[in-house]
DNA sequence: GATGAATGAGGCTTCATTCAT
DNA sequence: CATGAATGAAGCCTCATTCAT
């Protein structure tokens, strides 16, 4: 086992403890144990507890922000921009459920407040993809002249609720049903 | 003092604690401080932790169903009533804020996925009106033909998301913006 | 047993437990159990470990502080009531070996720095009369014309090493050997 | 790098660490971090953190021992002979804060008593000048006839204080104010 | 010999809940 | 009924020491 086996091993199941039970439900002790470590051995590679779900948050935004960035059909109409950047979320969320869970655990959460206001704010790097294509949308007046918090909202609030829903199992999203909301989306940002 | 006047002082100082500082930051030493009462107390009123916090939750939501429902205006067309109770919550929200506060945070824990099945497959009072509105306006072509969940999360996912955002300071909702995205969550579900 | 028992007992017991094994030999739990109370109890007394301590020290400053300031005869010459001050210390120190430990410890860490420090620059109200002492006698040109410290030093240094052999059951302190030793003192700051 | 320059880079670091930090701020960690060495190595050199500790105390008391001894005016008057012990004594803990810091931290703690039970009672080597000098000094009737333990302590008491407070930047020592309480201490011990 | 990752006992502190008053 | 002191399990973290490489 190489040394970084055992980081990995410790925010995988950092990530699955957190994203099934909470934070509550992911003591240190525990995760240690699913890992297959000492508890003191999470300490070699994370300073504290606050940092290792720093950086598992951090390591899925950047996933899943250059798999957005790869298959974003730049210099292509913003319609179809839009739709494609919704169909890789979704595609992606789904295909790692615990990714989403955990994801939104941490946004609701006293760090998830600073990050979603930097991402308003455009300090943070992922959501700047879809931050841009509003500007963009409004410069060539295809989409509703509304502030981006509020396109922002109406373009992934939904999308978030859905997920959520599938990730817990009381809905089942299938291509067609992905398709129709992201249309439905689209139909909410459209001017 | 009567006694459901302490009972009354136990619920609000929780809720808001619980709004405030999320639900690690309300110990029930805390609470119970708040509302001159001692940490004994509380257990005369209610049986555990859990079940304060739950009643709390209830409560809450009786009294926003019971706001929506007074408000509605029943006979009237799908796009009108579903205008107004858009509005409806909105308001409320925005004049309660730590209700919104309070009810994100719950929902964004273990019980809160039990709450939301409930909700989707009809058993809690509360998005009935919603439901039963979707469903009607299917029947009437003027929607489209999704699953509950999707025009659900389609309807109240932007405004979810929106209130946070305002109730968090990062943006501020004023009537013209309530009724722009009101009309833009109307574009996402209309046929 | 009254409340303020319990906050007794614990001060006492950690008290004995600092002074016979170190701030090491003290953790939270022994002194529960010592003090025959559980570990979360002392912090309904004490906020931390750190303030128990301390507030040991203070304490224990202060009774000495009581009784030297009791016993010293204001307005006698300056040998009589430096040779009165030397053999109160030692009376008590020797009455109360623990105290002594304790106090050894305590100046012999961190906080005891700033104590140490305080006092010098006469911030302290328990040295004071110590250094009023010593202005008195150089002005009254009896004393050697030394810094505050270095007086402080001739006085105390020897007391402290004296009482710390005894205490530790080197030597036996008996009132002749207490009255040569403070005589000896007094030669060495006399001028 | 031979094996003894391992060894003296581990012991100064450790020194260095408890001087500056206390006994707490020293971990075997930081002590082969700063040595440069893994921290595993120490264990090849030393059995044990706390025989690491002795064997420098061991070592600094050594190195003053000789050097006290090496300048001792043996042959000369007792007065002549204590007067240069205290200026090398002091001059020795000038030059080397870190040292004076060590020993006192060291003295400090419960292997600290042993040693010093050790030199009254004349099983250690280094105070033996000392000693011997108080036992000839008794003989000629130059000095009072006290227990070697209240020599001793008056002789040095005040020392410590003040090299104490040198090492912390409370008092200033130059040889003016070493050369005065050098001779006040004299006068605390001559007959 | 040297390394440094791993261990796990042990330290401080919090807090939901109980129960004698 | 109300009180609030007491409980003790459980949480996070540190660090001396070991041992496979």
């Amino acid at each position: 086992m190489t040394p970084s086996d055992r980081r990995i091993d410790i925010m995988r199941e950092a990530l699955a403890l957190v994203a099934e039970q909470g934070f509550h439900g992911a003591p240190m002790a525990e995760i240690a144990a699913k890992a297959g470590v000492a508890a003191g051995t999470i300490y070699r590679y994370f300073p504290s507890r606050d940092r290792l779900l720093a950086e598992i948050y951090q390591e899925l935004e950047d996933r899943i922000g250059r798999m957005v960035r790869e298959g974003d059909a730049v210099g292509r109409p913003v319609r179809e921009r839009f739709l494609g950047l919704h169909r890789a979320v979704f595609t992606y969320f789904i295909a790692h459920p615990l990714h989403f869970r955990y994801m939104e655990q941490y946004f609701n959460s006293p760090y998830g407040i600073t990050l979603h206001r930097d991402r308003l704010l455009g300090r943070s790097g992922n959501a700047d993809i879809l931050m841009d294509l509003f500007d963009q949308g409004i410069r060539q007046e295809v989409l509703k002249a509304l502030p981006r918090a509020a396109l922002f909202s109406l373009a992934t609030g939904p999308m978030m609720f859905l997920i959520r829903d599938h990730t817990l199992g009381f809905i089942t999203l299938d291509d067609a049903l992905i398709e129709q909301t992201a249309q439905a989306c689209w139909d909410a940002i459209k001017r």
